[in-house]
RNA sequence: GCGCCGGUAGCUCAGCUGGAUAGAGCACCAGACUUCGAAUCUGGGGGUCAGGGGUUCGAAUCCCUUCCGGCGCGCCA
């Protein structure tokens, strides 16, 4: 669709009086009032707290006064001179300190609703990632055993990321690191072979320590047995334990996958840390012959920890990374006693290879419990890419699962823990991924059960949904009560037969409010985006309900500000206007968050 | 002992990378359904932003420090 310069200052109304305000501060460098090559970066628009103080607010002045040696207010006065004369602009205010307020003209808010009919689902999207490759790694759980409820919150912060980062313009590849080449897929070889005995008729008796006992090895040991026959039986490990690891490995991926798929959690790649070590390229050995050429690796001792006694501590010297050179806290060691490398050396080996393959910008989302490596995986990123490499962790914290205030005990024993499927089952996809969402990735979340499948108004969730399944069924009741309006069903007939509606008889105090709403969220979409928190969006979300919901409340009191107007159609095709610009965004958003938005909800 | 993350209303949490008088939900109290979906809405009380210093026009936000909680601390992944 065709998109005029008109239009696109509505599709982002925000960064379009930035740049108004931008062009401001170039007059007033023009008029020598501010020190040419200033510094405009700190700038920043938004909406001011109070909404009796206008539409959107500057901080201009202030950020940029004592560089010009000017008082804030004065300044802001000369702002106020050249941003009166600004087409959008009916009245600027400066105020407290030295806030310039904007008041728009009332067209703007008919104008912004005009662009979101417009663009559709493509309201929102951004440019701002600048089509940048960005790598997002996520949930990478070892393929041990199925997904437990532990690996959701990952999984769904990971996954949402990635989608918000590909709206906001980035280039996202989506990754899952497959833990393939450790001790603990040599356990899982040696129970599923166990499992293999079983199904050739042996009784195997109690599972020894040590072992995987999940049931879910079962299977394994029955496909290893119609492949193989008996011709691993009574035969030493070296003979079976690759065939038997690789199956293992297979079929866990497998039950991950359709775990992952439950959840709606995608990923592209899927990266295996064997091949980084197996066959004739010994990446891993590469790469640490590269960083020793750099001078980053070393033989050497390492004290052992204070106050944290290591019982079989054993001082050695090893092969050192000197991930102290890039601000770690001591240097990592990538060789372990048995001349294996130590997964660090594996993992910088793998974010190598992120590097090769075209990522300067690198996000890895893993649990609270291996936030102690941040600083030395950060490192590594710097020593493989010569600086050219960033890396963000998002450290995503536990979840304290309950049901109805009860807390659920996750005892290590065999199938007592509860799986990720059990969880999606119970609750919901939806429920599940909201709740993991709203809630910054940082802070620990309670997540009751009981409490999510609840349908009550403490359960964003629904509430946002059922704004989404109320918006839609306005348009049915329209349709049906107004039957001369012709209605077009959803889709892009839809935004056709609004095009010519007099938007500007929406102008309720409550209408606005929803509008400037929908104005802030291409705004919201890139601030989430650069800052890495999913979670704002479902805030977002949850505002535009609540002002959705209180607008159709207030129709009840005030029947002239219902959405459906029997004698006066056009009112109602300007209101039902309003309804499709927020149904759009409530499904974008949802759509953002991997959460459905339903069309009833009965 | 060190590092990282938290500490905001009785409870669960936001607070838009430093902005104006710190906001929601739950719970509690009082109200709104013959009317577009009451899974909703309106109003009310409730705060030393853990404590103390600092940076500046301005701090819940940045720095230092103390306290409390969580996670982690060669050769596991």
């Amino acid at each position: 669709m065709a998109t005029s310069a008109n239009q696109q200052q509505f599709a982002h109304l925000f960064a379009h009086v930035l740049a108004r305000v931008h062009a401001a501060a170039d007059a007033l460098i023009a008029d020598k009032v501010l020190p040419a090559g200033i510094d405009l970066s700190r700038i920043v628009v938004e909406p001011p707290r109070d909404a009796t103080h206008g539409d959107m607010a500057t901080n201009a002045a202030m950020v940029l006064a004592k560089e010009a040696g000017l008082k804030p207010r004065d300044l802001a006065e000369a702002f106020a001179g050249k941003l009166r004369a600004e087409p959008l602009v009916e009245k600027v205010d400066v105020a407290g300190p030295g806030f310039l307020n904007l008041t728009l003209k009332p067209a703007v808010w008919a104008d912004v609703l005009r662009s979101v009919l417009d663009q559709g689902a493509g309201y929102g999207r951004s440019g701002i990632g600048r089509n940048a490759a960005v790598n997002v790694e996520y949930v990478s759980a070892n393929p041990t055993g199925p997904m437990h409820v532990g690996h959701c919150r990952g999984a769904v912060f990971g996954d949402a990321l990635a989608t918000l980062l590909a709206f906001a313009g980035f280039a996202v590849t989506r990754e899952y690191y497959i833990n393939d080449a450790g001790a603990q897929v040599d356990v899982l070889a040696r129970s599923a072979y166990l499992r293999y005995r079983e199904a050739l008729g042996e009784n195997i008796g109690e599972i020894p320590e040590g072992l995987y006992p999940g049931d879910y090895l079962k299977p394994v040991g029955e496909a290893l047995a119609a492949e193989y026959g008996d011709r691993f039986k009574g035969r030493p490990e070296i003979e079976w334990l690759a065939p038997v690891r690789a199956k293992a490995i297979a079929m866990m991926m497998d039950q991950i996958r359709g775990d992952l798929a439950a959840l709606n959690v995608r990923h592209d790649v899927f990266f295996s840390e064997r091949s980084l070590v197996s066959g004739a390229d010994d990446a891993v050995g590469r790469t640490i012959d590269a960083l020793r050429a750099d001078g980053l690796v070393y033989q050497g001792r390492l004290p052992p920890p204070k106050g944290a006694p290591v019982e079989d501590w054993e001082d050695r010297e090893q092969t050192l990374f000197r991930s102290t050179q890039f601000g770690d806290d001591v240097d990592r060691p990538l060789m372990k006693s048995d001349g294996g490398y130590t997964y660090f050396a594996s993992d910088i080996a793998y974010h190598k290879s992120k590097f090769d393959r075209g990522f300067t910008d690198m996000i890895d989302v893993w649990g609270a419990d291996h936030g102690g490596y941040i600083k030395r995986m950060q490192a590594a990123v710097s020593a493989v890419s010569g600086g050219k490499a960033a890396l963000d962790v998002k450290i995503v914290q536990l979840v304290k699962l309950s049901r109805g205030g009860v807390p659920v005990k996750m005892s290590k024993r065999a199938g007592e823990f509860v799986t990720l499927r059990e969880v999606v089952d119970e609750v919901g996809r939806d429920a599940v991924r909201f709740m993991m969402l709203y809630r910054k990735n940082d802070a620990t979340l309670d997540f009751d059960l009981a409490k999510v499948i609840e349908q009550s108004r403490d359960n964003a969730v629904f509430y946002v949904q059922y704004a989404h399944a109320r918006g839609v069924s306005v348009f049915r009741n329209a349709a049906e009560q107004m039957p001369d309006l012709a209605i077009p069903a959803a889709g892009a007939g839809r935004a056709a037969w609004l095009a010519g509606t007099p938007l500007a008889r929406l102008s309720d105090e409550g209408e606005l409010a929803i509008l400037r709403r929908l104005a802030l969220y291409p705004r919201l979409v890139e601030s989430a985006a650069l800052a890495h928190e999913p979670h704002r969006v479902a805030f977002y979300l949850y505002d535009l309900a609540s002002e959705f919901h209180a607008q159709w409340t207030r129709g009840k009191d005030l029947p002239h500000l219902r959405f459906i107007i029997q004698n006066d159609p056009e009112l109602t095709k300007a209101r039902l206007a309003m309804v499709e610009g927020i149904v759009t965004v409530l499904a974008s958003g949802l759509g953002l968050l991997g959460v459905g938005a339903p069309d009833e909800m009965r």
